[in-house]
DNA sequence: TGATGATGTGCATACGTATGTCAATCTAGG
DNA sequence: CCTAGATTGACATACGTATGCACATCATCA
């Protein structure tokens, strides 16, 4: 059925090997040959198997990406560039969302099936990435990352963000402060709330656990915890969010409950997605280049790949977080 | 260096097809050496190799998905029932992105890399359906589909969901209609402007060209062509946009030209995005049961890929539509 | 007790490509 | 004109799994 390199090689009237050789432009074979076999090859609308290739040449020239819910707003912004900088340096993208059970062990990662993997989905204390390592797979973490570190990564700075929003809200005057931070168990969620604490610590600004809301980086942990923030007295009159996903949550809960902001109430968010930007929210937030930190996961995990272990060391590329002040925040 | 088959007979001292078929559960291996290959397997941590696997069986497993704009807030809400399905029904999933240039004749879909396709980007006069259907490539349509159809597809009923809002729109007594539609090039821009079109016709509403717009399914197509409509005179006091993006887009350019909606203006979308539901939007749209509509998909790929051609005629799943009020719109 | 069938395992091979090795042909230099 | 080297292509084989087929073992029944 399929088209084989041996219906080729017996239409241009060579040997199979030849055809292999001349259709991936060995110069061992002759000009006058790559011809004869180039056409032959059209002729029979010929297209090289992928598993015979891999088999032989024990690569797959395919990346797996590993996301928690595709259905978040942030992942897009994610996956997007992943995949134009994976395609641009010749690999394809397998999309793997995490499986609730053990993150350990994954087989879909160890078939051989990939030849590296994005993790842009670790918790701190996962025990793939060991897994990963222990197999010789190659991974890079993207956005997230693991506790031990010590591998590649592309990360922002997310304690420098944290610390950022805490002081520019006493900059403002705020003295009332709350978050609604990511899961304790991300990076992402963990070090933006450290830096954050630690900055309003410095300005003698204390968080009382009454303040502090945490869940997933999801519209719905903003959309739910904003309410019980304020009820407390003295409220809050400023509020960081973990994201801006969580931040557009926050947002329309004040909405829902005829809070206004920025008068009533400052929000800040965290990642600057498009959104962010749209006048329905002009959410004051952190900026720092998405685009640019999954493009240079893609390039540290394929030179990972093709280097062959003939890198040095581990590196970890990181992002600076910049504040945008849009229209969410005011100062007291 | 890695763990083969072979390494697993060896060390439970049976033969490297009785590993095969040991793992495979192949009924003809007894109990006791099941259970003996599983232990050595288990042992040392063996994976079978999918691309040896894909080899002999001339099957992968996998399933190619192809979206044009990643970023675009619609696709998530595609691809994510569209795993998890293919998760279920034993597929991974590759994602593509459609290439600017022919999108006839791709080679990543012709290797034999995917059992099958989703076409999540089809315009009405591509030739990648026809070029798919010669080499015997399973495929469905899922949200659009291209013009001959005639093949697999999960689609919403786009000209019932033009006409339903176009009737809406006449009954709340408008009377200056105008739409920001997507692409004639595909079916969910065409259709749904069409069922539309036909509509006000039957009311005896005309959609002169001034007040047709059309672009890309984004946020921009919204955002930069809602000025354009309302400067004409008389102005209209309701848009039919394409999709929820292109409303949300509108939506915002209302906001900043300070157009009240619905007070001056009345907008409706189509998909109801969860995000459509926000406080920050509470846009009027046209739902349908856009999940489903991706398993069904899933669904009807994985049944053609293991039908083995089995399968009666072409199979068009039409999902229904239906109009959801919410804040945007408002009685003349 | 010998034939029959059922059961369990090994042998051989297919799948499609890539590449190391060797042979054949050709070119050029002495 | 002969030989060394370069060029070109064929041959053989590896890659890892799955499966048709043959064979061996064992129980069963007449």
């Amino acid at each position: 059925m399929a088209i084989t390199s041996h219906d080729v090689a017996r239409l241009a009237g060579v040997s199979q090997p030849t055809v292999s050789r001349a259709l991936r432009g060995d110069k061992r074979v002759s000009e006058a040959t790559r011809q004869r076999v180039v056409q032959a090859a059209t002729a029979l609308g010929y297209v090289p198997s992928e598993a015979g290739r891999s088999l032989s040449t024990r690569t797959t020239k395919r990346v797996g990406v590993m996301v928690t819910d595709l259905t978040n707003p942030f992942y897009p912004h994610l996956i997007g560039p992943l995949h134009d900088e994976l395609e641009r340096r010749g690999y394809r993208m397998m999309l793997f969302a995490e499986r609730s059970e053990s993150a350990a062990a994954d087989e879909r990662l160890l078939d051989r099936s990939i030849d590296g993997v994005v993790l842009a989905t670790a918790t701190v204390d996962t025990a793939l990435p060991g897994e990963l390592s222990r197999r010789g797979m190659p991974f890079v973490f993207l956005n997230r990352e693991a506790a031990g570190a010590g591998n590649d990564a592309a990360v922002v700075d997310n304690e420098a963000g944290g610390r950022v929003v805490a002081e520019e809200l006493v900059r403002l005057g705020h003295r009332d402060i709350a978050i609604i931070a990511g899961p304790q168990s991300t990076t992402t969620g963990r070090d933006r709330e450290l830096g954050f604490r630690y900055a309003l610590a410095e300005a003698g600004i204390g968080l009382p656990a009454g303040r502090v809301r945490r869940g997933p980086f999801g519209f719905e942990t903003g959309y739910g915890n904003l309410a019980a923030l304020l009820s407390q007295r003295p409220a809050p009159t400023a509020v960081f969010c973990g994201n801006d996903v969580i931040a557009i949550g926050a947002l329309n809960a004040a909405m829902r409950d005829g809070v206004r902001v920025p008068d009533d109430l400052t929000l800040i968010g965290f990642d600057d997605l498009p959104m962010a930007g749209w006048e329905s929210f002009d959410l004051s937030t952190v900026r720092y280049d998405l685009n640019a930190m999954a493009t240079a996961a893609a390039g540290l995990l394929v030179e990972r790949i093709e280097g062959a272990d003939g890198l040095d060391g581990n590196r970890r590329l990181v992002f600076p977080p910049v504040l945008v002040l849009r229209g969410t925040h005011r100062a007291r």
